[in-house]
Formats: C-alpha cells, sequence, structure tokens
DNA sequence: ATCATTGCAAAGCCTTTGCACGCGC
DNA sequence: GCGCGTGCAAAGGCTTTGCAATGAT
C-alpha cells in the first residue's frame, strides 16, 4: 500500500471516521497527479478512470487531505480553488527581532507554496531557499 | 490633494478614462482604512460615510486601483478577497540558480503581502527581509 | 443495527455582466 | 452630444448543504 493511502487511513481512524472507496480513490488520484488540480479537474480525472465520484464528496474529501496535511490549497486568485499533494517537511523560516535579536523560526505552508509558484514562473525547479524576516517584536515596541 | 488621489487620476487620465466621484470616494476610502476590507465592508464604510455606491462599482474600481498599483488583493482562503492600499517600493528578492550561478532579481506583491501577515501572525511590526531561492535554471536543465 | 458517508439537487455566496440612465468630457 | 461610468437586478460560477439512500463497522 502507498505511504500516503495509509497516512490519510490512520488519519481517518484517529478522527474515528469510516474509510471508503471513494477516500481511497481520491488520495490516489491526488498522489498521482503532478500539477495543481481543481476539484472538478479530479473528479474529471476520476470520471475518466471509471471511478465516478460525486463533486460534493471530492470537495469533501480533498478538505480532508488538508486536514490530514497530504494535501495544501492555492487560493491563487484564479476562479477556483487548487489543491496539490503536500509532503511535509520540517524546515522552517525566520523571524528575527532588530532589537533584541530574539527569532521566532516558523513555517508557513502558503509561503511555501508561493515561493515554487515564484520558480515556476521563472523555470527554475526549487531546490531549497532561505528567508529572513526583519522586524521588532511586540516586547520590544511596549518598552519603548 | 492627496497623493493616491493624484496617481489614481493621473492612471484614469492616462487610460483615457473618466474621473468620478465615486472613483475619488473608492480611493479615498481604501487608502484612509488600515486593515484589508472586502468590497463589501468598503462599500458599507462609505454608505456610513453617506456615500452610497453601487458594489459593482466599488468592485470595478477597486480593480482598477490594482491595476494602478495602488491596492494589492489578498485570496486569503477566507470567503471574499480582501483589498489593501499599496505603496509600491523598488525592493526585490532573489532566485539563484545552483548549477550556473545565474540570479534572477524579481518582485512579488503576493509574498511582500504574506510576508506582512507572517510578522503580523507574530506580532512583528516588519522593518525588512531577505529571501533567496535556490534552483536549478530552465538553461542547465536542459543541458545535462 | 447503527450511524457516517455518499450523491444528487438545491441553496448560498461572492462576483461579474447587461442594460437603461446620467454624468464627465 | 457622445460615450463612458454607474446602479440595479439578474446571471454566473464555485462551493456548501439538506436529505434520502447506501455502505462500513
Amino acid at each position: 500500500m502507498q505511504h500516503y493511502t495509509r497516512r490519510f487511513q490512520d488519519f481517518i481512524a484517529e478522527k474515528r471516521m469510516k474509510w471508503t472507496q471513494q477516500r481511497e480513490a481520491v488520495v490516489h488520484a491526488l498522489w498521482t497527479t503532478e500539477e495543481h488540480v481543481t476539484c472538478e479537474e479530479l473528479a474529471a480525472r476520476l470520471a475518466a478512470q471509471g471511478r465516478r465520484i460525486g463533486l460534493a464528496t471530492v470537495y469533501r474529501n480533498l478538505r480532508l487531505l488538508v486536514d490530514a496535511g497530504l494535501a495544501r490549497e492555492f487560493h491563487s486568485g484564479g476562479a477556483s480553488v487548487r489543491y496539490e499533494r503536500y509532503i511535509e517537511d520540517d524546515h522552517h523560516d525566520h523571524l528575527i527581532c532588530e532589537r533584541c535579536g530574539n527569532t521566532v523560526e516558523f513555517l508557513d505552508e502558503k509561503l511555501e507554496s508561493l515561493q515554487e509558484e515564484l520558480a515556476r514562473r521563472h523555470d527554475f525547479r526549487l531546490t531549497g531557499h532561505k528567508m529572513y524576516l526583519y522586524g521588532i517584536c511586540n516586547r520590544c515596541r511596549s518598552s519603548s
């Protein structure tokens, strides 16, 4: 069994929900797709494979996949939301206070996806990145 | 006259469009608002000031303001798009090819706004940032 | 057997569009 | 006066929801 199927099953089990053929089909369809797809496109792809699944079900399960950390959403300004399979990693970026030097590490999936979009726009295949945000933290602002 | 009004007027004139009371009201309302607003919120704000302006007109003019470089859009996942006044600057980020060292400088308003959002989330007042994306450029990919 | 999930269709929301009227040029 | 811009209402498109039937445990 594919690792993504297993992870989705675990997530479903943990939430005391039920594992269905549709859920298996949706996670498989998303994870065997390279591009960012809309719900409708994914449903069409499934239909083409003979897996006719209601659009509402696709919507519902893509949302679940996002919750499970197996998909990510893009609201890029187009008409509909797009989804992509997502592999979590432990990468993080930095937010540094210029006054006290305190550093916050954070991970933001919107940032990650935007970076990928930017690289794609310039025809680069992304291999890594570094980002540092500089500012004044809350505590330093109130004590001045 | 406020600089934003002037810039919007210039933009409108350049496009050979017409300057209207509504356009003036919308640019003023957006530029005297700190938060990110939806079209509906902005229309409500205008109505509260006695400037009753059709929702469609607000939509149309906010889009114009984005084109004019005086506003920016946020598709942050919520129900509706939010707008914020925007001051362009010449800041840019970097995309670097790990193989040939070629560097592309770019500026992306979605990235800028996301960075602001991240800083806000951690209660920082943003003063600056550095971002470097690393990847393999198109030319290096095809010549290997 | 029980209760979550599905599928369909209907409803909901945000946004855009069509069109008559009015205003800027 | 001409034509663009506005306002209203209607249409449009994506997403969610209600509900009866189905399927999983």
